[in-house]
DNA sequence: CTGAAAGCGCTTACAG
DNA sequence: CTGAAAGCGCTTACAG
């Protein structure tokens, strides 16, 4: 509205009553370190920014009273301000879980070093499924840069709408939806690696843990895996499927009758919690393993395992950290869509004792 | 200023040019959903605050908009507004090791339990000195609401500047800053209670691995306590002290030679991952234990621990964990300063099987 | 090289 | 019960 002339400020900073006090602590704001160096909060801004430059006079008198006053800027200010933030998001399906304890160090190192900072939330589908992404919209709601996401609670539906704001890495979960970018463990190849170890000890009737996908994607591709590539060998497979969300233990009864009617020779797992916890049975009913039956798990991550001897798989936590970050990074920067990329990682066999030659 | 005229607004909104795309995604604000509703920005806040009242009405023309809209608030708005946030910040040693991540877990599960937002973050003091302590200041400048600390590398001194403005907890770790509120494990009582049953199962000459307080002052507390209570008892202590950090292997060399030598019929370990190392380089040199020498550890944490029969003490990360957030909670409410309570937990003796009588 | 001002998206007295 | 306005603490064109 050109013409109309501006209304005159009656003070300097509007009329924003300066109060005298000093402050301190985290109350301490851009303006009273200005006030304090006798420059603007631009000036501030600037040389705390690094950009663009300033007299290297200013400069110091800026970082000096900084300094002295223990000034730390706000970020949610500043995310504001800047329309974005330095935030990471990552999804994680449970922490008490030493491959995710794992995943979540390594990223929290990836993230670090490209400067970001990392949030972490943790889904839970127990409660009222009313709020059961609440997770995720709060870290939406903090404007996150990116998102990771390694667990099964959030769907790439729930995703959807937010695709076009933020970018997406899922890390360590199957994924195949076409805009979301996938860095995950190739769990085909991981059963075909175990099921060929126990095919080539001589086993020709082994019982396979297979989860249903339901509880989870990863253990059911994973016991899909082995249980085909048995049976591509001519080995006969009993498959135990288990239903059960969260019973970890569910088919171990079945698999131990197997055990000792000598239907099965060995026993594949989809993951080492359930091997230890079918281990642990065995050895309450006193069957030993190998003596009795072979036994595989795959995670390979727990620290101690040798010692347990389990013969398993170590998926490449480290890789698939520190690529997701990568990719994710890499969306964050870039201006346009970037074509989307499933990539998958394969770890390697662990010997262990607990797989042997047909007793 | 009375008499001074206000500046008539140009326009509603001030002069925002009001873009008449329709925003999307994370992009729409809540200026969009109150034009849908048609009502004032006023009201929708008031809405999804839930307070002051608002008639039935609008409450649903709002509802009705945000959920056709996917509006998610942006909470660095919120918070910057509301000048303060719900973030709790959690600066956490190494997810890696299974006690913290145990630790992670539950403190993010009592957090979202109390509607607040759980950041975490690792502060590393590998890198250069310099920004040491750039995680807490991350976490300082996101304005978090609340501090849980559990890891040494933040010093009680870093916190000082700050204790005024943000209420803080040290979780875990070994706190004795009269100003700190502290919720952590009875290290004293751990070192009692193996020192007791070692010397219960007869053993009169003992290894005692103490890293220095440098190394983890947790771990010093065990091993020093450890020690004490069995000289206590008249048994004789040798004391091997380590002062080499993220070298855990560091005197197990030492000690094997003591058991080898039979000077020591029994090696206590300030941890579970110490005394898995030494169970590892005991059997490479063909040394069982309970056989050859009694091992305990300390933590308990760490799945499948039964299936190596490793005797310990589990530490109560499920008590501290919860009881941290209580009282960081119950600070985050306070109005004044609350006095400062530093209070410890006992974890429980794991018999295991590798504590045996004298050889 | 530097400052005054507008704007980021909310909340909350202040007035009806 | 509802709206207009000020303010939270920054950043960043816009003008010198």
């Amino acid at each position: 509205m050109p013409g109309l002339p501006k209304a005159p400020m009656t003070g300097q900073s509007r009329s924003r009553p300066v109060p005298e006090v000093p402050r301190e602590g985290l109350k301490v704001r851009m303006e009273d370190v200005a006030r304090a160096a006798n420059v603007s909060r631009a000036t501030v801004s600037r040389v705390l920014v690094g950009y663009p430059p300033v007299s290297p006079q200013t400069r110091e008198q800026v970082f000096k009273a900084v300094r002295e006053l223990g000034y730390v800027p706000n970020a949610m200010a500043q995310g504001l301000s800047k329309r974005k933030s330095d935030l990471v998001g990552l999804l994680l399906r449970d922490p008490r879980n030493p491959a995710y304890g794992q995943l979540h160090s390594l990223v929290q190192e990836a993230v670090s070093n490209h400067g970001l900072e990392l949030i972490t939330a943790v889904p839970h589908w127990q409660e009222g499924a009313e709020d059961e992404l609440a997770a995720l919209r709060r870290m939406l709601g903090l404007r996150v840069g990116g998102l990771l996401v390694s667990t099964g609670v959030i769907k790439a539906v729930d995703l959807e709408p937010f695709l076009d704001s933020v970018p997406v890495v899922s890390v360590g979960r199957v994924e195949e939806h076409p805009r979301i970018h996938g860095v995950s463990y190739d769990e085909d190849v991981h059963g075909a690696t175990l099921a060929n170890r126990v095919a080539s000890a001589g086993h020709r009737s082994v019982a396979v843990l297979v989860p249903s996908a339901r509880v989870s994607t990863a253990e059911n591709r994973r016991g899909s895996s082995m249980a085909v590539h048995l049976e591509g060998r001519g080995i006969t497979v009993h498959r135990i499927v288990s239903d059960a969300f969260g019973r970890p233990e569910a088919g171990i009864g079945r698999i131990l009758e197997l055990a000792r009617e000598g239907a099965a020779t060995a026993a594949m797992f989809p993951n080492d919690n359930r091997a230890m916890i079918f281990l642990r049975a065995a050895k309450a009913v006193g069957l030993d393993a190998p003596g009795d039956i072979s036994v595989t798990g795959c995670d390979g991550i727990i620290p101690g395992l040798d010692l347990i001897g389990l013969t398993t798989l170590r998926i490449p936590v480290e890789r698939v950290a520190q690529r997701g970050v990568e990719v994710l990074e890499g969306l964050m920067g870039a201006r346009a869509g970037t074509e989307v990329r499933h990539e998958k990682f394969a770890g390697e066999f662990v010997p262990g004792t607990t797989l042997g030659p047909v007793a």
